[in-house]
DNA sequence: CAGGATCCGATCGGATACTG
DNA sequence: CAGTATCCGATCGGATCCTG
């Protein structure tokens, strides 16, 4: 009865790979930006600083809880800051950060490429869709 | 009854923000990259050519399901290109296409990012998460 | 060898209701 | 205004079984 056997190795590997992927930074950023909201929040507060409910206009479509705990995210990360102004009610202001800025740079650079090769990405898509079409 | 408020608004501009984002290029590509395994397959086949089973064992932890759905992917979105041979058993072979290989360098440059800019990130990780702690 | 099909638990994220 | 807490449906992805 051999309990070790490919299967056991297999998943042996794969513990060892996930704790890699857990330490390596580059997974880590990219865990981060795979956030859609998270891209989209950063977005806007490279625009300028701004309060919870005008992030909310600005970010059409996101809910209370996803802005929040993606802002809690940028905060916690140094990519933004959170002030709180006590006023009554109370006013909460977020800014981005000189790292947040240097991250959305990065993103502007994704967003630069896309735009540029979007044209390729769609005609592979139909060439291939076609392809699936006709068997 | 005024079925159409603040609530109702905020919906439609939900969906028009979600028409939006869905033909948004850099979203797409966006939601492309943010999937964790095709990060991990583009950067294993810009490596070079493997076969399915060389590619499993490239990266080590992932699904067939998931190995099979993401090539797929690649393959739709032309960044990658699928050969069959005809032998006994049928041998498959998978490569990275030159706009494939350019979107890596994209990812590149953000891997590179991520290891310049780690440091700050687990610094103000630390430092948020020790203001939590003390109250 | 290279997958297709299916089941199913886990996580995600929106809606809703309540609070200082 | 700026959240917190909870419920809950939908999607994701791993495990498993099967095929040319």
């Amino acid at each position: 009865m051999p309990t070790t056997t490919a299967e056991q190795r297999r998943l042996e590997a794969k513990v060892e790979y996930d704790a890699y992927l857990a330490t390596c930074p580059s997974r880590q950023l990219l865990a981060t930006l795979s956030d859609k909201w998270v891209v989209l929040v950063l977005t806007a507060l490279d625009e300028g600083p701004a309060r919870y409910s005008e992030l909310r206009r600005r970010i059409a479509g996101v809910s209370q809880k996803m802005l929040t705990q993606t802002l809690r995210g940028l905060e916690r990360d140094g990519f933004a800051t959170r002030t709180v102004t006590a006023t009554v009610p109370v006013t909460v202001t977020y800014e981005i950060t000189p790292l947040g800025a240097s991250l959305s740079d990065v993103v502007a650079h994704v967003k630069c490429w896309a735009e540029n090769n979007i044209a390729s990405v769609t005609a592979a898509r139909t060439a291939y869709d076609a392809g699936r079409a006709e068997g």
